[in-house]
DNA sequence: CTATAATTGAAAATGATTTTCAATAACAAA
DNA sequence: TTTGTTATTGAAAATCATTTTCAATTATAG
């Protein structure tokens, strides 16, 4: 989903349209990475110079309640945020240029619900990350 | 492991034992689910009321060098503590009480390796968490 | 028992995130 | 358009978790 889309979104939704919020969403709809709100902070000011951070913390999470972006965690830290896959996808996430790619894995659900079943669990949600070396960082 | 055997980790790696350590090690030894440095604090409290949370952090953070106590990442956060198991592990947690077991799923590695090969990736980690509701929970 | 060096807890410092608030700007309605 | 209402903004202050500093304490090697 665009940038531009997302603002239709965010529109739709009552919220208006702001150069601090077109400066945010632009950032991270086109990001292949996840992105802390300080590096939004910087990438997004260069688009827009007033942007405060106050102002990305206060965007990003309206667009988490509106599912256009998810929280990733990783080793270095669980505050970045990366533009949401449609239905539910696991990340693929490389550890040098921490790039992130979705991966469906419905064919896992079964083999959840039955470890949960062993030990007298009954499974609702996974969390499923792999990381590892991309194509490009391997060379 | 039991809190013992922790105990005598510690001195093999040249730690000094104090009634500090001895409380802290206590309680993450012997709970049953993932605790906050806070959480710990206020429970190794009852063993040891001098006990100041600034040790609390100092020891969670040698307990994890050693591997004795692993993070566990959480919808509501990711700082909680919990004893570690043998060898890798994943986490079965309840929703309800948190309470958090280890189950083995080495049968996935070949999976999740064909799952990076399709996105050009080398899986290197994986990371595998199942919520849900544990039997005691469900009552 | 003693000397040394690790460990402690309190207080201060840090860093990330949230709240407060007056000024600004989006947009619905005229 | 213009205007009025109200959401949104950025700066500064407040908060909260975590880390650092430091002088006093205490584990343990000898």
């Amino acid at each position: 989903m665009s940038s531009k889309n997302w603002l239709t979104k965010l529109r739709s939704q009552g919220y208006r349209l702001t150069d601090a919020r077109r400066a945010v969403v632009e950032t991270v709809a086109q990001s292949p990475r996840a992105l802390t709100p300080a590096e939004v902070h910087d990438l997004s000011k260069e688009q827009y110079p007033k942007l405060g951070l106050v102002t990305v913390y206060r965007t990003l999470e309206k667009l988490e309640e509106l599912h256009l972006v998810q929280r990733v965690h990783q080793e270095q830290g669980c505050n970045a945020y990366l533009a949401h896959a449609k239905g539910h996808q696991h990340l693929l996430i490389c550890q040098k240029c921490k790039r992130a790619v979705y991966f469906e894995g419905d064919d896992l659900n079964a083999s959840f619900a039955k470890v949960g079943e062993k030990h007298g669990f009954i499974v609702q949600e996974h969390w499923l990350q792999l990381f590892g070396i991309c194509e490009e960082c391997q060379k």
